[in-house]
DNA sequence: ATGAAACCTGTAGTAACTACAGATGCAAGG
DNA sequence: CCTTGCATCTGTAGTTACTACAGGTTTCAT
């Protein structure tokens, strides 16, 4: 023991914001640590090694209600596989749907400003696509 | 006269809520109509005209500030067609970021449940891989 | 022992709405 | 004329995932 350490270095250990930290506390994400006698918070490993999971859940953009559910199939200790690959499959559907969606915007926003020829009258066919 | 309408038509007429068309109110998107006796607004043409344009530009994927900015170049009367293209092409650029993440996200994704069997033991490679 | 840095709680702000609650207005049928 | 029921009114709180304070306390190195 005597490895444990202060929300700062999680912190700067994981790239998450201090402020972060403590919102998950609240949400339940992060399990409340022991507190030192002044109350400060004292992390183990097994923080830091959830607090990554996390973080690495977010990057990949999994909502924190995604990250709850997978959490708890891990803390239950209740996890398939299958379950957490269908969460997985389901946010790849998510994302997919959302590329495409934006690919659509892409197209779109495209055609409207290539039929602007970037001069100074008032007149511009990009207003008018949009209010018609 | 006599052709101005309830907050309900202009609802159902552009496809945007009521809640919304208030909230567009307050943030000084769309100007206050005047009202009846009773307080109940009273849209005209003019009204309809400028929240189809905002609800095209949202669908375009434009903040709510950027579409504030377009709509004070065409209220100021100091518009110019090169204004609206920067505003325009600058989302556009906005737009295929997005896309180039999501791609990389579904890449990511798609890796990582591909390693995963779909069975039933509490052995996960996907939960490992989020853990380490 | 002291002073700076880190930490604490609690609240409010962000974007763009949505969802009430509780009170009126309005229009049509009887 | 009066009632009934739908539409509308204001104002506030909730949503997601945080961030940014303010004002106070603890810790640690000197």
């Amino acid at each position: 023991m005597g490895k444990d350490f202060t929300i700062g270095k999680l912190s700067s250990q994981t790239g998450v914001n201090i402020e972060t930290i403590r919102y998950y506390e609240k949400e339940g994400i992060l399990p409340a640590p022991p507190r030192t006698e002044g109350g400060h918070r004292l992390y183990s490993e097994e923080h830091l090694r959830r607090l990554t999971f996390v973080r690495r859940s977010r990057e990949l953009g999994f909502s924190l209600n995604e990250i709850r559910t997978m959490l708890d199939m891990v803390d239950g200790g209740n996890l398939t596989c299958s379950e957490v690959k269908d969460v997985t499959v389901k946010h790849l559907e998510n994302v997919r749907d959302k590329i495409s969606d934006l690919q659509k915007l892409e197209k779109t926003l495209k055609a409207i400003a290539s039929q602007c020829k970037g001069n100074k009258t008032p007149d511009c066919p990009i207003i008018d696509s949009l209010f018609s």
